[in-house]
DNA sequence: CTAATTTGACCGTG
DNA sequence: CACGGTCAAATTAG
């Protein structure tokens, strides 16, 4: 349940705290880092405090995250939203994070059932590799790009590469902030199905547990950041200036 | 050569 | 009818 979530977003931020005090000792680090790493672990009460708020509430429970460990330098934040239920207590007070539109979206039309939707912010420092930070290690394929009203940068849309393969519908928006151009916000749509071994045979892989529920919630392991070296490259509007600005 | 982006058109909503 | 999401042909990357 959300018990699960908040123990997760728990950790989270104790591990961020345990980072920030290792830079507060270490002099190399810079002043970004730590910022970044506050900013961790404000996000993770935040989050923590909106799922103990809104326990009562519209439970669209299943949330797999995939276990990140202590990646440093990047922020995450995710809640998870029915689109359809409107919640009188809002939970997120954030600036960043406009409405999403309350209807569903690629999904096919479900009555009543609310799809999955959450959201992630990622902050990536100046030095990281922006692929590395924004792969969460599944492997989406860009199906297209769009300017967004008041956003300066294009919105990518991304769904997972064995959609058709293996009917997984899980899919992501890309979008880099206004204000700075580090921070992305991400929303992931759907639960991953797939499963990576797929496509190559060489499946050792665990088979799904005995007939899990297909409808609502799907647990499926983590992708143990299968590819993270990975030649792709996230084209987001920074990295095509400079990859177009060649002749 | 195959596969993945790119990009503008298309289309469903609010 | 404007926005935002998706499609698909054309193009580029591997």
């Amino acid at each position: 349940m959300d018990h699960k979530r908040v123990v997760y977003e728990l950790t989270q931020g104790k591990e961020f705290a345990e980072q920030l005090k290792i830079h507060l000792n270490n002099p190399s680090s810079s002043q970004e880092t730590q910022e970044i790493l506050i900013h961790n672990i404000l996000n993770s009460y935040e989050n923590s405090l909106s799922l103990l708020t809104n326990h009562v509430l519209t439970t669209n429970g299943s949330n797999d995250e995939p276990h990140f460990h202590g990646k440093k330098g990047i922020i995450r934040k995710m809640e998870s939203q029915a689109p359809f239920s409107e919640s009188p207590c809002s939970e997120d007070s954030d600036p960043e994070f406009k409405d999403l539109d309350p209807n569903d979206f690629g999904a096919k039309r479900k009555r009543n059932g609310s799809i999955e939707k959450w959201k992630k912010q990622v902050k990536v420092r100046g030095d990281m590799e922006f692929e590395e930070a924004l792969d969460d290690g599944y492997s989406w394929k860009k199906y297209g790009q769009k300017d967004i009203l008041g956003a300066k940068h294009p919105r990518g849309y991304y769904r997972c590469t064995y959609r058709q393969l293996q009917g997984c519908l899980a899919t992501k928006q890309v979008q880099r902030t206004n204000e700075d151009p580090n921070i992305f916000n991400m929303t992931y749509q759907g639960t991953h199905t797939c499963h990576p071994a797929t496509a190559t045979d060489t499946s050792p892989t665990l088979p799904l547990p005995s007939s899990s529920s297909p409808p609502p919630e799907i647990q499926h392991p983590p992708p143990q950041n299968q590819l993270l070296g990975s030649p792709k490259i996230l084209q987001t509007d920074a990295l095509m200036m400079v990859t177009k600005h060649l002749p």
